[in-house]
DNA sequence: ACCGTGACGAGAT
DNA sequence: CATCTCGCCACGG
């Protein structure tokens, strides 16, 4: 039956916007929420057309470091690094500090 | 219709 | 411990 074919693009958008201010979350993460195991690269690819959403806080999506590796991909490759700080976040040398603090499980905060 | 590429991650060597 | 390779789904050429 399901004759839909589940548009991960569209979940992993959903998720990012129930992502708090001041809190940040990982590519891989997210993916193993939506059942996705090793699909951190479509988190990833789903964020480069995110910026035709609405109300999608790619910012606070980081990879498993916690490095802004997709910095490059906003209006500057500053604008990332600004508007985490604008949440609260700090980031040194294009990392979050304290990333295991800050960190958002969906897993946890959501309940599975 | 086929192939390559992409904001990652985990496992293997 | 560092490096390499494969896997995941979607989209462009």
């Amino acid at each position: 039956m399901s004759n839909e074919k589940p548009n991960y693009f569209d979940l992993v958008y959903q998720v990012v916007r129930e992502i708090p201010r001041g809190r940040v979350t990982s590519y891989g993460t997210i993916a193993h929420y939506l059942g996705l195991k090793s699909g951190a690269r479509m988190v990833g690819y789903a964020m480069n057309a995110a910026h035709t959403m609405p109300d999608v806080p790619a910012q606070r999506v980081v990879n498993r470091q916690g490095l802004l590796t997709g910095k490059a991909h906003f209006e500057t490759p500053t604008k990332m690094q600004e508007l985490l700080e604008a949440d609260g976040v700090r980031v040194e040398n294009d990392r979050v500090q304290d990333f295991d603090k800050v960190f958002w499980d969906p897993d946890k905060e959501l309940g599975i």
